[in-house]
DNA sequence: TAGTGGTCTAGACCACTTC
DNA sequence: AAGTGGTCTAGACCACTAA
């Protein structure tokens, strides 16, 4: 026998899945429920906080309950960091990428800040630089419509950048082309790509800063960026609001027996 | 002013993270706070509720509350559709998978069913049938020391696997080389992939499904197989339990202005 | 059987939104 | 000012675990 909350849960979301309540519509009021005898208002919260929690309502106090909207997955996929964009043309690729997919970009909408820190271990690792090595971080708060989207710091060598404008604590995108502009201009041409994905809940400190509702995940990315020599030029660690985000990779499946340069 | 039971969730976090509770061990009991006097049994309660929903602990009854064990990520990179394990070996490739990374399989962690059903739209789409189309769906529950870790239900044409083994619904990976074999030897070699991943709560059915504890997200894996020539020959939906995987993707930066076989 | 977390109630009061 | 969800209490009782 579930609980009478779960129970409770389960009938409201078949409802939701039905189509019953669509998405920007109110469910019934806490007290409305508590009177036609579906438990007590504890009961009946719990049974509201356990849809938040699976990301089926948002709720708000003096506004009600209602059925959250599937915010547009954006795709992301390797064509975002087409060479053409950063290096041959007159647009940021970030904003290039808005325009594209039809997204307004306002000012604003990105901001910057630009520090000499001690490495991170993993940044270290990634960099192979000695522990407590200093890296310039590069770390970006994007948002869409006023809304936080996701971070994205970035990791760079003092000798790769210093320097260069990516290390001048503007906000805003990093100029013409962005950072790897910056970085090509400096003789770094970015030419190849590791990106590692993972899932979990956010801490309370970054559901704060992400402004992420109750039963949001995040996805964190950690993205190192390769010359053609192999030389490692960038380690980002990214934080993205789950439900904003799809990730699309396209690969030729590898065959060991046959392939000339395996790369491990 | 932040409620009662946030801060006192967000002190017991900051005990965790800094290690004075470690892994594997209980945090106090909830009758015991009560006493000290951080607030009634129910602020408590909500405490401890929002630390196991932010992942970092996992309470059973009778037992206490213990804070939550990392289970160690896997990695799953493209290496892990080597064609040399599935068209050359002699074990399965999941099989050779797990021996790989030390892992041990022990019968019964994969269990399957295969039916012939009617293709939910998306699948359509990714095959280029009609919508109501029939297809075959081979769902497997793949578990780890008795623990599910994920699912993956493969969809295929039926002119593709009709009378193969793959259609045999016998429980257990799909014979030597798995399903991929089955398909190379049918005249489909799988040459090329496209992995889309998303992150999101589970629906209580799934949580139950893969025994998640509260506030562990899945990601969803869409992945198409191609033939060399284009056609596709398998659309599989997966859904991971996020705390266990980890996904990693190595690629060429494109470079539309110059690249002439550029894919959309 | 003792001890743990979990459910549930009834009601007071708070914080925010809308008019 | 009225109405919404959210916090908090005090206490009874339930369900599961371990010795």
């Amino acid at each position: 026998m579930a609980p009478k909350w779960r129970e409770l849960a389960d009938k409201l979301a078949e409802r939701i899945n039905a189509g019953e309540y669509r998405p920007g519509q109110p469910l019934p009021q806490i007290r409305e429920l508590v009177e036609q005898g579906e438990g007590s208002k504890s009961t009946v919260l719990a049974a509201y906080k356990a849809l938040e929690a699976e990301g089926l309502v948002t709720a708000s106090r003096g506004h009600g309950t209602v059925v959250r909207e599937r915010a547009p997955l954006k795709r992301l996929g390797i064509a975002r960091y087409d060479k053409a964009k950063w290096r041959d043309g007159d647009e940021v690729a970030f904003i290039a990428d808005r325009v594209a997919s039809g997204r307004k970009y306002q000012r604003g909408d990105q901001t910057q800040t630009v520090s000499r820190v001690t490495a991170l271990p993993e940044v270290a690792a990634a960099h192979g630089l000695p522990e407590g090595a200093e890296v310039y971080a590069r770390a970006r708060l994007v948002k869409e419509d006023g809304q936080p989207t996701h971070t994205l710091t970035s990791y760079y060598r003092p000798e790769h950048v210093e320097g260069t404008r990516l290390v001048d604590p503007t906000p805003g995108p990093a100029g013409r082309g962005g950072g790897f502009r910056v970085l090509y201009d400096a003789g770094y041409e970015p030419d190849e790509m590791k990106e590692e994905l993972s899932a979990r809940m956010p801490t309370a400190e970054e559901a704060k800063l992400l402004k992420l509702p109750p039963g949001e995940p995040v996805v964190e990315l950690h993205r190192t960026t390769y010359t053609a020599d192999g030389t490692v030029i960038e380690y980002a660690i990214g934080l993205h609001a789950a439900s904003r985000f799809a990730w699309e990779y396209d690969f030729k499946l590898p065959d060991s027996a046959r392939d000339k340069e395996d790369r491990g």
